[in-house]
DNA sequence: CCCCCCCC
């Protein structure tokens, strides 16, 4: 029971029987609008005991959740203890209470749901059904639509350029407990909005659009999604408890063997190693920011993670970190491996129970392990992920006639290397370096990156025939590897002069150098020796020392 | 009004 004070009362506008009266009741503190009489209750009403300004000693209360999502608060038994004439007046200046006004995310889909009539956009930028003014509801939509939510995905700023215009935008995704639903932001709205929204954050939001989603491009579990205007409100809730944080189901890594390809998994892992980031161009041309991290959990496995963009851009992995992932999608490649999407949510060291497990584990025994890659990599050299071959495999097996190249490893011995065109004029861009067109202008045009250039970089190519026992065959060598095998043939020249015999023809002087005079002996020639006479003067110098 | 989920 608790003691509290009618501030107003009054009928709902309908024509239900028996009638239903809404209250307004304080604690002195603050108010609650959310309130409704049960039915039995009436007689307080229409008998004028039930007043503003009386104070009352609610027995008995049941909090119920509307059909539409609202919640109220039903009176069910509730004594009057002073009448308002005793109080003589209002009872303290009570603010209203932070939940009123604001009803769940379920809702706002319920209601457009109900109904098939065109929509229109309502002055306050609530999309409203035709079939829902002189309702409730419309007055519900119209006026009192706030909802409370956590943030619990944003993306960056990202711009467009089409045939219906140009802008930029950013989207998040929060949810209540009834749900979840994305955000969208654009152009001014960005400039409004984005600071102010922060991962993991409660907020109060209201006066955005409602419009049916395109579930092509959504995973979320909601066919509409919110459009932010300028009559749009965000304000940040401090009062967030009740509002559920960020649930993830992680899956243990080793157990991502098991899962499906293209899986959509949550992850939590620490990251025992980060590669640099890197710039790759996609298939459609576009530069992109990569970053694959190599994380562990106590299963003992490791398997790579590939952030992108600024995600990629920013990680620190310095200090090996907790990184959990929300939404990561499992690939095959490598064996196994997982990529973060756009809809991923990444989170470094979060506030969650498993990560500070998983902090303890590391650096008690983790970090130590004999951990095993569900990735294999073809960098790492030995081991499972050499496909050896031998060359006539390539025939036999009719090798890279699938849709995808194959890599394999094999022992060779390098017969020949062309020493014809072995440059090429590359695209100067960092990255690219596909061979660029000579215009004859002065210009070289590069066909992937369709651009222009006045100069070009010079990049190694060599054609070489490998051979092993069985087979032989045409390699091509960029660049890298082409550099690797001239610094293997370059180490087999200084051994193959270890131990040879020539004619040096020598200059000797006297030098000084920091104060120290040597005598220095420089070669000028070098001629092939003439064993006789060699053996003729090694003879003679014998007996010399013999003497 | 966007809608990109990429690379080896």
């Amino acid at each position: 029971p608790s003691l509290s004070v009618c501030q107003n009362i009054r009928q709902i506008s309908n024509a239900s029987s028996p009638p239903r009266f809404r209250l307004m009741m304080s604690d002195g503190q603050h108010s609650l609008t959310s309130c409704l009489l049960a039915t039995q209750l009436n007689y307080l009403s229409e008998e004028n005991l039930l007043v503003p300004n009386c104070v009352c000693l609610l027995k008995k209360t049941i909090n119920n959740t509307l059909a539409d999502g609202r919640r109220v608060v039903v009176v069910m038994d509730m004594d009057i203890l002073k009448s308002a004439k005793e109080t003589g007046g209002k009872i303290g200046n009570p603010t209203p209470y932070n939940t009123d006004g604001i009803v769940l995310l379920k809702c706002a889909w319920m209601k457009v749901r109900n109904c098939n009539k065109q929509p229109l956009e309502a002055p306050y930028g609530v999309l409203i059904y035709q079939s829902l003014i002189n309702t409730d509801s419309f007055l519900f939509f119209f006026h009192r639509w706030t909802i409370r939510a956590r943030v619990t995905n944003k993306s960056s700023i990202r711009t467009w350029s089409n045939s219906r215009g140009e802008g930029k935008l950013f989207s998040f995704e929060i949810v209540d407990e009834s749900g979840e639903i994305r955000i969208t932001a654009f152009n001014k709205e960005v400039d409004k909005f984005f600071s102010l929204v922060e991962q993991g954050k409660v907020y109060y939001i209201s006066k955005a659009t409602l419009k049916p989603a395109n579930k092509q491009y959504t995973t979320l579990k909601n066919d509409y999604e919110m459009t932010l205007h300028a009559y749009s409100s965000i304000v940040p809730c401090d009062d967030n408890q009740s509002i559920p944080t960020v649930h993830c189901d992680f899956v243990p890594i080793a157990e991502l063997e098991n899962r499906d390809k293209d899986a959509i998994i949550d992850v939590i892992g620490i990251c025992k190693s980060a590669e640099d980031v890197s710039r790759i161009t996609t298939k459609n041309s576009r530069e992109v920011s990569k970053r694959a991290l190599s994380i562990i959990d106590e299963t003992g496995k490791v398997v790579t993670v590939t952030l992108w963009g600024e995600e990629a851009e920013n990680f620190d992995g310095s200090t090996q970190p907790v990184v959990a992932i929300k939404g990561a999608r499992l690939s095959d490649f490598g064996g196994r491996s997982l990529s973060a999407l756009f809809s991923s949510t990444v989170m470094v060291n979060p506030d969650i129970p498993q990560a500070f497990r998983l902090r303890a584990w590391y650096d008690r025994e983790g970090f130590a392990v004999n951990s095993q890659s569900l990735t294999e990599t073809r960098s790492a050299g030995t081991g499972l992920n050499m496909n050896w071959k031998t060359l006539s495999d390539i025939k036999n097996e009719d090798m890279g006639h699938g849709e995808k190249a194959q890599y394999f490893s094999c022992v060779a011995t390098v017969l020949y290397i062309r020493k014809e065109n072995c440059l090429y004029q590359a695209c100067p861009s960092a990255d690219c370096n596909k061979k660029v067109i000579d215009q004859q202008n002065g210009l070289y045009r590069c066909e992937k990156c369709n651009k222009e250039f006045p100069n070009f970089k010079y990049r190694l190519l060599l054609s070489a025939n490998l051979a092993d026992f069985g087979d032989n065959q045409w390699v091509t060598c960029f660049q890298e590897t082409a550099e690797a095998l001239h610094i293997a043939a370059f180490d087999e020249v200084f051994q193959k002069a270890n131990f040879t015999t020539h004619i040096f023809k020598n200059r000797v002087k006297l030098e000084t150098y920091n104060d120290e005079s040597r005598v220095k002996v420089t070669v000028m020639e070098v001629q092939p020796v003439d064993h006789r006479e060699y053996s003729r003067r090694l003879l003679q110098n014998i007996y010399k020392l013999a003497r």
